[in-house]
DNA sequence: AATAAAAAAGATATGTATGTCCGAAATATG
DNA sequence: CATATTTCGGACATACATATCTTTTTTATT
């Protein structure tokens, strides 16, 4: 469904959601424990989110990742699209060129509905929406 | 979603169930031409789809591949399955170990009904079954 | 100013999916 | 039986995602 590269940053973020704000920031170290990848590779995609004003940092002594309140503001969507691209739930599933509403694929008319509703609810829901689900028990991560 | 070998290989059987039948064998080459996938990367596919009997083939002139009354009655997931496992729509889409219905993760929830959507409709749809809608106008292939 | 801590950046390595090539085996046809 | 046609099978090549390593830049602290 999702890279790897998608996981791990949803995760990522996620994490910083939850234990991160303006004052306590978090080292790329410590959340490559957190949510077990690789400390290299975690840190170069932290890096791109920051490039994408997803998430923020601060260098030297005292610095590492954190969300601001506009980070907070920003769409789920934001997260798969910078790395997966935009056409993952917006392509035929089949890789079929001229897919459509008038000429649909074998499975397309069977799939399109849910596939609409998870697109919309990672571009309505915003990285704070899926922490306050976290925070009331509502859905879990591992740490 | 799919892997591209998965996307080949769910092309290539329908263009079989259209075009073929037990006289009628089709080359190698012509289901390359007809769905734009390298000829020698489909000829593995369907090596390995006659090797699991989900279609057929007969070697020398005149050969080629083709599809039996048993292959047509094969669900489309069959095709998914030898390809990309069965844990592609069983598995976490953050990767989380421990993610279930009890303990869902953030996405859980929201993706649940895209992916069984999907999942049943590759489950209960038969090779012939698709055929049909495409021949009944229903649905629709490039060719 | 010197030092240490941390992200940023670039270069490199590994692995897996994707794609290609060539010879062997099977079979219909003359 | 010889030949042509086709799948089959193994080895090889390439591209891209994943992962690592090293150096540079930034900044707080002393």
């Amino acid at each position: 469904m999702f890279s790897n590269s998608v996981k791990y940053a949803l995760n990522a973020v996620l994490y910083l959601a939850i234990n991160a704000n303006g004052s306590q920031k978090i080292l790329a170290r410590d959340i490559s424990e957190a949510i077990a990848v690789p400390k290299a590779y975690i840190a170069k995609l932290l890096q791109e989110l920051v490039r994408h004003n997803i998430i923020s940092s601060e260098r030297g002594p005292k610095g590492g990742f954190y969300l601001t309140e506009a980070n907070r503001k920003v769409p789920m969507i934001k997260i798969v699209e910078m790395i997966d691209g935009e056409e993952l739930f917006k392509s035929c599933v089949l890789g079929l060129e001229h897919c459509n509403e008038a000429k649909p694929c074998p499975l397309h008319e069977k799939i399109s509905p849910y596939r609409w509703s998870l697109l919309t609810a990672l571009e309505f829901n915003t990285i704070q929406d899926f922490a306050d689900e976290i925070s009331e028990h509502k859905s879990y991560l591992p740490q």
